[in-house]
DNA sequence: CTTACGGCTTGATATATGTCAAAATCAACA
DNA sequence: TGTTGATTTTGACATATATCAAGCCGTAAG
């Protein structure tokens, strides 16, 4: 695991950030998000493999994801590790923090990547200050437990090849938001961090991709990834066994 | 599915709840609690069976349940259902819905049971005076988001009775914070209901409690539940397979 | 008290996914 | 550029849980 490749850090600009209609200086001014501006920190890159934050560790702030690719993950006791999220350029990580001034999960970057830090206690004063920012903070709260449940809904009720399929859909969504094809990109994850993620063991998920891709829904080779028929994976999520 | 007995709204009172501790008022001194009393509103009785919100309905408020049982629960598209979390009093539901504005869950009453309605804007206004309020509304959504989590962990990688083990002390556990019995306690849901929740059928339920009975580590009998031994309850999670 | 119905238990069997193993491919690095 | 270790695929087999079915129990209504 490596350190941030450098600890400077600049000056933030969300005014100037092409995510900024993604993340968190949605309903703002200039003004206000000039404001905004003046407490978040820009670090330097963290490498591929290297940690944002770690179970333990104490909670100062949030991080938004200004480039690449991280994964949260939770380890209980017993050495049980479960991906709990893959999250990319312009969402807020680290919310999990706040509940005890504690973090519950390590953030792990999945390619070299930087990102906004957000000290969460001057945040939250000047949420005080300004309405919509605050409002905001609750709706990305509140979309992290929609998110889970979501997860969790997936995991108690669907079959392995459907899991795959709400997976492909979901990040092929969250690409197309972000102006990038959302039929043709590279996973950025193992196929053994899929399985964590969606309950499943990585021979199951490779099997999974291999059978879509004999169905015709997608192509796939290693990391890189082409759907060639969003209704059909689509579709293929309804099949209900009974 | 019934109405709540009567509509008639009365006056709540933080202060002299017992739930103060457990619930939304924490931190807060006896003015603050009574700024806050001020827009709380307490409904009348939700009969066993009926409906606090339903997913599509607008979202207007949270909710403080005061007495009683809820279940939260997801219907997708084709009629998949997943039991997303029991609650009970002095929890609080309905964050869901400050996403978009929208619930996207049921809450439904399993026993019958009185809430204390909190407008949602209104809470976010008070929450901008009171600077305690506001930090402790961040930690009710945050706790709620490593809840959704950690069921992530039991739903992708524990076996069916670490489930039900895990299940029956986290139950335990919130009893006893309660004041009541962490060894014997009603389940207050159906086999079918703890099963949509932990990811399995209710004869695997049924199955699972009359093993972990034969291992004399629980008695249980219908919806009568008593824990014999919560160590070895403890142990029987961490049994990991490899 | 009897009936009816929903909820629960238990058995027999089916099946999806996990496990183990080997080979193929890829990527990092000397 | 060759070597090495990680990742992925695929097959054969094992197993946990689902499915189907029958009977039992407990509560609520008549």
């Amino acid at each position: 695991m490596h350190k941030p490749a450098h600890n400077n850090s600049l000056k933030a600009a969300c005014s100037t950030c092409n995510l900024r209609k993604l993340c968190l200086p949605v309903n703002l001014s200039n003004i206000e998000m000039a404001r905004l501006d003046n407490l978040i920190i820009r670090k330097g890159v963290y490498r591929h493999g290297s940690i944002l934050y770690r179970s333990g560790d104490k909670f100062q702030a949030l991080y938004a994801i200004r480039t690449g690719f991280f994964k949260t993950q939770i380890l209980n006791e017993d050495g049980r590790e479960q991906v709990t999220g893959f999250q990319m350029a312009g969402e807020i990580i680290g919310m999990d923090g706040i509940s005890n001034d504690t973090h519950t999960c390590d953030a792990v970057a999945l390619e070299d990547s930087e990102v906004c830090e957000i000290p969460f206690s001057r945040l939250e004063d000047l949420g005080r200050e300004l309405p919509p920012l605050q409002r905001h903070l609750h709706r990305i709260l509140s979309r992290e437990i929609v998110r889970d449940q979501n997860i969790m809904l997936l995991l108690g009720s669907m079959r392995a090849e459907e899991r795959l399929a709400a997976f492909l859909l979901n990040l092929s969504q969250r690409f197309a938001v972000r102006g990038y094809s959302p039929t043709s990109f590279q996973l950025r994850m193992t196929r053994q961090e899929i399985g964590s993620y969606l309950g499943l063991k990585l021979e199951t998920v490779s099997r999974a991709l291999s059978h879509l891709q004999k169905s015709k829904l997608i192509n796939v080779r290693n990391r890189s990834l082409e759907i060639l028929c969003l209704p059909g994976l689509q579709a293929c999520m309804g099949k209900r066994v009974r």
